[in-house]
DNA sequence: ATACTGTTTTGAACACGTTCAATTACTCTC
DNA sequence: GAGAGTAATTGAACGTGTTCAAAACAGTAT
């Protein structure tokens, strides 16, 4: 059901002491644990008694690694990520135009989360929460957040496109943006094959090309300069 | 501290059966009890135990009444909601530009909701799920997105503006989505005063003016004709 | 007055996430 | 290999939102 992994988390070992060979194994059957209840039985029923007893071990004894069940939660971002990372790359790779790399990186996203549709309506639920280190914009995510932002990056780097250099370099940021409103979108969408987010997809691809390639008009350019310079200020705000 | 108030929730009386006149009057006292414990305390810090004993009546007395301690939360979504709308008309009519009025619109919003700020993380968290009737794009906050959405057609058709036709027609709609993705900032937004919200606010509004000016540029209109033609489509699958 | 019917209220319980003092397992030093 | 010191683990508990069967109440017809 689940992929082979004695690994960790993946996501820099935050929480708990784990010294020991034995402490970090332990960990590990614990994470394994969270992420196949987690699928099974979704974020409620995989209760913390539950995930404990799969693993082996005293309810506390998760909360000596875990400060909490969303910090547990949070591997399976991690993870999903990670999946996404692999099959993204090289299906962009394969591409050459801007649109169809583009195309290529939203697409790999959404398959990739496509089984866990059913609770990431729980899932992101819990992520809204300011408070919750599992929302994307949270300092606790940041590095997952880096890394999608890389997978934008790459997306425009490789396609030989002409751009004012301002809008190059906050493209990327902007991209990742986007992309999460298309999967807040999927949160919500329950069409038959997710069509209506696909259909989104296809149409808001049009529009930034379309946008994108009329950025270096002479008339636009105030605007674009404006909108940049917005957002180069929330960033820097937001990083203290 | 909290406006007199032997009303109930004012949103359609949604759950519980209350047809007695005692049972309505216990049913109020219970909100009131949560509303005052909710801005006294904050979302935790107002258990349900504590609100059942301000109001008088056993813990399990509220769940006759409310499904659930969000769903007492909910009185709070209607209540704003209502302060909003008698603040921002009066104040848009004060305004004759466009740009103006619309700062109007959404300067009153922030104060409306200002208050609740601690706890509209929580609301979110609640409203997020795609599942719940808070959300704000379910059949269940028709009405109140509709008359949140009037708001915004009083901005609109109050200004003498040379818009394009399709434009003026989904402008309003646009200005809401606009708005819900302003609260959205707000919500993460712990600066002091909120003052990178007030500054997104004039910065974007500065943005829409300038786009919307643009908008009957020849250039861009097979772009504007797109993105209204997504949006129409969008709406027409939303409600089927 | 009394018995019947439906509404409202309650007290005791449940399962959950989480905490913490106490206990066990390990590792290292002498 | 015994003892000390640290790391890992546990069991029992707390307070939370929530449920539910039973009790209290109110009104009505007999």
């Amino acid at each position: 059901m689940l992929p082979p992994s004695q690994s960790d988390t993946g996501a820099g070992t935050p929480a708990g002491p784990a010294r020991t060979k034995k402490a970090r194994e332990t960990r590990a059957r614990i994470v394994d644990a969270a992420l196949e209840l987690l699928l099974e039985q979704g974020y409620e029923k995989a209760t913390m008694r539950a995930i404990a007893e799969r693993a082996g071990v005293a309810p506390s004894n998760a909360y000596y690694y875990f400060a909490s069940k969303e910090e547990l939660v949070q591997a399976f971002y991690a993870r999903t990520h990670e999946e996404h990372l692999e099959q993204a790359l090289p299906a962009i790779g394969q591409e050459r135009t801007f649109k169809a790399r583009l195309l290529a990186a939203m697409r790999t996203k959404l398959a990739t989360i496509e089984p866990y549709h059913e609770f990431a309506g729980v899932l992101f639920k819990t992520a809204a929460d300011p408070k919750s280190p599992l929302n994307p914009f949270s300092e606790a995510s940041r590095p997952v957040r880096d890394e999608a932002r890389g997978v934008f990056e790459e997306v425009v780097s490789g396609s030989r496109m002409k751009l004012p250099a301002d809008l190059q370099k906050k493209l990327p940021e902007l991209l990742w943006l986007w992309h999460m409103g298309i999967v807040l979108f999927w949160i919500y969408d329950d069409s038959p094959d997710r069509q209506r987010t696909q259909r989104l997809v296809e149409r808001t691809t049009d529009l930034i090309v379309k946008l994108v390639s009329l950025s270096s008009l002479k008339l636009l350019s105030p605007l674009r300069r404006s909108a940049l310079r917005l957002l180069s200020e929330l960033q820097a705000e937001a990083t203290p």
